[in-house]
DNA sequence: TCTATGATCCCCT
DNA sequence: GGGGATCATAGAT
């Protein structure tokens, strides 16, 4: 596990990484990708599966279409970091904020599928150790993963929360996109395909898992 | 201060 | 497949 630990350090994905200007290319790259977590309680990796592009102030969807914010200020002055926020009043979601200095570009981490930590995710959703759900929908994410407001603005460059490529690459034939998730409130760019996940895995959330 | 509102999930039918 | 949970945020008052 130690092992694993500086192996998936040692492989971060670097500030470059981030500061593509073409957010929903990094969105797409993202999968395959280990989303890492290492907090006082322990360690928790998973693979990405699943991932939604929100393209800054021009898109309706994202939380930066309003403007700067207090809370969405992260997106705007930083690149290559966490931007967490509460939704629904219960659900931690993860983003990586993404883009060149200015520009406020962020990916939502929708699901993954485990690889170290299952029991600390498992205990920390309430779900039994081996359900592929544990993981699975942004609001498990948080969950599964430790994630919480407070964190927002974390660098992914430091060793608390950070992503690793270890070179796999997922099969491209089954790289699928689709309309993003819960946005019908912004009109025409809801129908805009900048959701990916990996067709038929089973740690993919629910709707168009298949396709 | 006060109020409406979610980038959702789970449990119950 | 429908509704309740549950609360920080933002904008209005």
């Amino acid at each position: 596990m130690e092992a694993l630990l500086t192996q998936w350090q040692r492989q971060k994905l670097p500030l470059l990484f981030y500061a593509s200007e073409d957010v929903v290319q990094v969105a797409q790259s993202l999968l395959g990708k280990i989303l890492v977590t290492h907090f006082a309680d322990g360690l928790t990796a998973g693979r990405i599966v699943e991932t939604e592009a929100y393209a800054g102030v021009t898109d309706k969807a994202s939380h930066a279409y309003k403007g700067r914010t207090r809370r969405t200020a992260v997106m705007f002055d930083t690149t290559g970091t966490a931007y967490i926020y509460l939704c629904y009043g219960l659900h931690q979601m993860f983003n990586v904020v993404t883009g060149p200095p200015g520009v406020a570009h962020a990916v939502l981490v929708r699901a993954t599928a485990p690889l170290a930590g299952a029991e600390l995710m498992a205990l920390r959703t309430g779900k039994k150790l081996g359900d592929s759900s544990v993981a699975r929908g942004p609001g498990n994410v948080g969950k599964a993963f430790g994630f919480h407001i407070s964190q927002s603005g974390t660098s992914l460059l430091g060793n608390e929360i950070f992503i690793a490529d270890d070179v796999f690459v997922p099969d491209s034939l089954l790289i699928r996109s689709s309309p993003r998730i819960g946005v019908a409130y912004a009109a025409e760019h809801a129908d805009w395909p900048y959701r990916f996940f990996i067709s038929g895995d089973v740690h993919v959330s629910g709707i168009r898992r298949n396709k």
